[in-house]
DNA sequence: TCCCCTTGTTCTCATTTTGTTCTTATTTTG
DNA sequence: CAAAATAAGAACAAAATGAGAACAAGGGGA
């Protein structure tokens, strides 16, 4: 493979960064106007060193074909994220349920934060108030400390989990349900790890109607 | 499979993203106008590419077609994007507003089916019982009928559409809110049309404030 | 029943778009 | 200066596209 003249880097260089901006693929006319050129055989050119060079798929369907990066040429952009990892379920009273295998989520971003994110599948109907039924998902924002009024998964005692609404004062931890049919809990601050925060919730709908 | 044409996929974008808009699974005449072309013909043979690249349905009855988006149409292919469209809002008593640009949300796979599905935001109270609350994201399944119990996106009267919960029964279509403060309504079977039905839903807990 | 309208379907024809090739002038580079 | 790189633009053929006519099947209404 013959090396890149400046040019052909520099175009390449473009194709990489803006090929998301163009009507897919985009066509020789297209891009000699991002490029600013004023003619179609010039690019050609260009073009075919850089799918001599193995950078750019040739044209294939001999017309109207566009122009598409190789598989190679793509950066770290083209390689979506693999999502959240699914670490396991939780349920009032046990320690967190882990999967012997984790397996990844794709969340949408609103769901999650910037930091150290997990899923956890919800068992039991604590939150049930708070529109988090049993079978949800919740994302966790990992961190070990929480405002009043938000919920959290705690640690209890160094052996029960569980998700509850949490409220602390000076010598006290409050773990709130969202279930009248439940009662709050007191703990000192010794007895409660926060092990994370919620950030998100979700809810399939499908097992329900099966086709 | 060949590869698709710069306009055939323009077209199936189009598909992609508008398809909530349609009454039913639209014919080619209603498309037509909506892409701005005059001939029914032309726009068949466009359809026919799509059909044989496997991202539409095939027309099955000869008359009562209409155009439907396969499964395979929103997976990773979509050649670019990845996830579900995020099509608009949805308040009981509104058309459906929609966003003037579409964009799209990774959603996880147990929050979707292998059909057509896009996502609302919704807004209101009347399903939050079913804990869905205002704010919420709802994955739906693109679809023209449901089965009793379902939630479901339903135009009414062809001017409001509305999330609820749906019974049927000969003569008669109930959309039931979820919410003690708000009374079921009846309809009869032509005033209602149904557009999809709820297989997901999301929440997030960030401190509300959008990007 | 008949009539009319809509639907998918097929074809033909003109136009536009796109890749492709070549010649020529200009700029860059060693 | 000479060679290479680059750009402009003309010209061409095939592909793609759109318009429009025409047709058969079905539905709905009078």
């Amino acid at each position: 493979m013959t090396r890149l003249t400046r040019r052909q880097r520099e175009i390449f260089n473009f194709l990489r960064d803006n090929h998301h901006s163009f009507t897919r693929p985009p066509s020789l006319d297209e891009l000699c106007r991002a490029l600013g050129m004023a003619s179609r055989g010039s690019l050609y050119r260009q073009i075919m060193a850089l799918i001599a060079a193995g950078l750019v798929e040739p044209f294939t369907c001999h017309k109207h074909g566009g122009i598409r990066l190789t598989g190679q040429a793509q950066g770290p952009d083209a390689i979506g994220e693999q999502g959240l990892p699914f670490i396991g379920k939780i349920a009032a009273g046990k320690p967190i349920e882990a999967l012997e295998n984790v397996n990844y989520m794709a969340v949408p971003d609103v769901l999650k934060t910037d930091k150290s994110c997990y899923v956890l599948q919800v068992k039991g109907d604590s939150m049930i108030e708070a529109g988090i039924f049993d079978g949800d998902w919740v994302v966790i924002e990992q961190r070990d400390y929480a405002s009043n009024g938000e919920i959290v998964v705690a640690l209890i005692e160094n052996s029960e989990a569980t998700l509850k609404y949490i409220e602390q004062t000076p010598g006290q931890i409050l773990l709130l349900p969202a279930n009248a049919g439940m009662t709050a809990l007191s703990y000192c601050p010794e007895q409660v790890e926060i092990q994370g925060v919620l950030v998100g919730q979700m809810r399939s709908y499908r097992s329900h109607h099966p086709l």
